[in-house]
RNA sequence: GGCUGCGUAGCUCAGUUGGUUAGAGCGAACGACUCAUAAUCGUUAGGUCGACAGUUCAAGUCUGUCCGCAGCCA
């Protein structure tokens, strides 16, 4: 079965953030998209870059005292250097400040211009800076930035629009009419949803007194390119498309097979400004196009200001790239947000990784080498035994297409781990250990078979851990198949020599939070009392550990304000030194807004962030109630500098 | 406020066109085994399937109302 050649793409990276969670995890996903594709014979073009135009960039260049070039071609180094850490093998990395794109861009433009599918119009409108767009007087809240909270700016100019508002039903009509198009389905409902509210034309230019980094219309030199213009360009840019009619080889190979992952932040970007633009050029629509989920941390979306940021690129360097990889593609279902916590990330590697795969590569290893020298025995006749394995085996293989293609990527592997589990069940039933005294050939009969399961696990899971299953096929002393129709049964020829030496995935301990609120899966008997051990013991006292959780920290207020429609309670801003964190509390009847800012307080750093009044609150200031009931805030004396521990 | 989706064991989730005692993995308890990374294998416990009402011979599965959560839009 031939398959379609796959054009796979991540979105181009805005260089405004360091690499996140959410980065790693969809370039880890084409990435294993692209491996599972080859495994089944298939043909990839993996293409990832970053989006190095725009304000914030040329804001951050400035602020540094560079260049933006030379700027952009510091930061995007952080993108290009870490995908070969995470075991990310892309074809290609387009950056939007390459020649090749801008050439595109600018011959992309030029066409849709002398088409006629570019208007210019006096706009008029609130422009916010740091969300870099538009906003209508409507949209704004409290006459700032609906976005990021920051300051609006009424400008009234002149502007070039794409006529969008054209492609309105022919847009609607191919989402509906290919239901795949948009995965998984009811992400294409929002889309539909947003076309019904009536399809406006987009604004796609900046004025280059405003905004000069970026690509001039070739058209009016006085303006740039609006970014997302710029930016989704790429898909067809780094292929070489042109817009003088001449399509490139690597044009015409892959585009048809295009396949968009993003999250699901960018949908309308992609479904809308990107489609559009493709049916004004008449360029076909991509294949697909694939709206992840968000990694959420306490079920929120990670930020920094809210403080819920867990670091899982530095999981990486704690527990190996191939362990993130396996949790991420199995923990999430594509399209869905899932929870990401260190304390998941380990149970899995202990669970799945340590004890399951791990361990049988470990007892069958020692085993042949304690009876076998350390060499595959031949395994004889099957009896049901085998073939049931065997039949498991096959059948593995033959679902694993299916589940890939519905990338229903957490499904595969669970299918595979379950044929894992059926391995160490096997292995504990026909107990070579045992038969070795009674039935030598029985037992040579079973290490073979679980030798050659696991060769069919670890084919199967390379697009999941590449180095990690590399690894495993290379202990197993075999040459790595390249395709799956290549898997067959009796790939390891009895004689081999084994070479598992070390354990493949160590298990690790459950990080000291979890460990401290989990039962402790230890020492079984002896551990039940202790463990039972309440934070807060009979006597009401708890002990000094307990008191050393709680992080108490000086901290300097910078600015305070009453929070409308309650009598009690105030927002400030904090410093803690290296941070700023918003706090609500509960001190307005005592103390005013202004007589706050300036003041020294007392920070309960790592309690929970909860939401007050809508408001998020990091944090607590500590206060005592005094005898006339009044309220005494607590403060170093004398002031220290903000940040300090106290305890 | 409008629209859409979701709410199933402690946790993460499956549950096909409504049909016998609601499933899996993890976690837990107990047992077996001892080749192995305190591992593996087995057994057990734990759910009024968000609430209420309705349709039906029969509802986690359909309808309505409500509660909670999320997303999109305004």
């Amino acid at each position: 079965m031939s398959r379609s050649p796959k054009y796979l793409t991540t979105p181009l990276y805005y260089l405004n953030a360091k690499p996140h969670i959410g980065h790693a995890y969809c370039s880890i996903l084409v990435d294993a998209v692209a491996r599972y594709e080859r495994l089944f014979g298939g043909e990839t073009y993996f293409l990832t870059g970053t989006d190095e135009h725009g304000q914030k960039v040329d804001k951050a260049a400035q602020a540094r005292g560079m260049e933006p070039q030379a700027h952009v071609d510091e930061l995007h180094l952080a993108f290009k250097d870490l995908w070969p850490t995470l075991n990310i093998a892309y074809d290609d990395f387009i950056r939007t400040t390459e020649p090749r794109h801008k050439q595109v861009v600018t011959g992309f433009l030029q066409k849709l211009w002398d088409d006629g599918e570019i208007y210019a119009d006096d706009y008029e409108g609130w422009y916010s800076t740091t969300a870099e767009r538009f906003f209508t007087e409507d949209e704004l809240v409290d006459g700032r930035c609906p976005d990021s909270g920051g300051e609006v700016t009424h400008i009234k100019e002149r502007n070039y629009f794409f006529k969008m508002s054209k492609y309105e039903d022919a847009l609607r009509q191919h989402i509906t009419s290919t239901p795949d198009f948009i995965r998984p389905p009811h992400r294409a409902n929002e889309v539909l949803g947003f076309l019904d509210k009536g399809l406006g034309d987009l604004c796609i230019s900046r004025p280059k007194e405003r905004l000069s980094w970026g690509i001039p219309l070739p058209f009016d030199a006085e303006y740039v390119t609006y970014v997302w213009f710029d930016a989704l360009s790429n898909y067809v840019s780094a292929l070489g498309w042109s817009s003088t009619g001449e399509s490139t080889k690597a044009f015409d190979d892959w585009w048809p097979g295009a396949n968009h992952f993003i999250g699901k932040d960018i949908l309308t970007t992609h479904c809308v400004y990107w489609t559009t633009m493709l049916l004004a050029l008449g360029i076909p629509l991509p294949k697909h196009i694939i709206a992840t989920g968000w990694w959420l941390s306490d079920d929120r979306k990670m930020s920094k200001s809210i403080g819920n940021v867990v670091d899982p690129l530095g999981m990486k360097d704690v527990y190996g790239p191939d362990v993130l990889r396996y949790f991420l593609l199995r923990d999430m279902v594509i399209g869905l947000d899932s929870n990401f916590s260190e304390e998941a990330l380990v149970r899995r590697n202990n669970s799945d990784l340590a004890n399951d795969l791990g361990n049988l590569a470990r007892r069958a290893a020692g085993l042949v080498t304690r009876y076998f020298d350390g060499l595959v025995p031949e395994p004889g006749a099957p009896t049901d035994d085998e073939l049931a394995v065997m039949n498991a085996a096959k059948g593995l293989a033959a679902n694993l297409m299916g589940w890939v293609d519905k990338l229903q990527i957490h499904q595969a592997i669970e299918e595979t781990m379950q044929f894992v589990r059926q391995l160490n069940k096997y292995m504990t039933d026909t107990a070579p250990f045992k038969t070795i005294k009674t039935d030598p050939q029985a037992a040579a009969r079973s290490l073979y078979t679980v030798v050659e399961g696991l060769r069919h696990a670890a084919t199967v899971l390379g697009p999941v851990m590449p180095v990690k299953m590399a690894e495993l096929v290379a202990g197993l002393g075999v040459e790595p198949v390249e395709r799956l129709d290549d898997l067959t049964w009796g790939g390891v020829a009895p004689g081999t020599k084994l070479g598992l030496e070390t354990a493949l995935f160590p298990r690790r301990d459950l990080p000291v939070s979890a460990e401290a609120e989990a039962t402790p899966p230890k020492k079984k008997k002896k551990a039940k009392a202790a463990a039972k051990a309440a934070p807060v013991a009979a006597d009401g006292n708890i002990d000094f550990d307990h008191f050393m959780k709680v992080e108490l920290v000086a901290a300097d207020v910078i600015e305070a304000e009453k929070v409308e429609g309650s009598d009690k309670l105030l927002k400030l801003q904090v410093s803690l030194g290296d941070e700023t964190r918003q706090v609500v509390s509960g001190i307005a009847e005592h103390y005013s807004a202004e007589s706050m800012v300036g003041k020294q307080v007392v920070l309960v750093k790592n309690l929970a962030p909860r939401k007050i009044f809508k408001i998020v609150s990091q944090g607590m200031i500590i206060a005592a109630d005094t005898a006339d009931g009044g309220l005494a805030l607590m403060a170093p004396t004398p002031r220290v500098p903000a940040g300090t521990r106290i305890h």
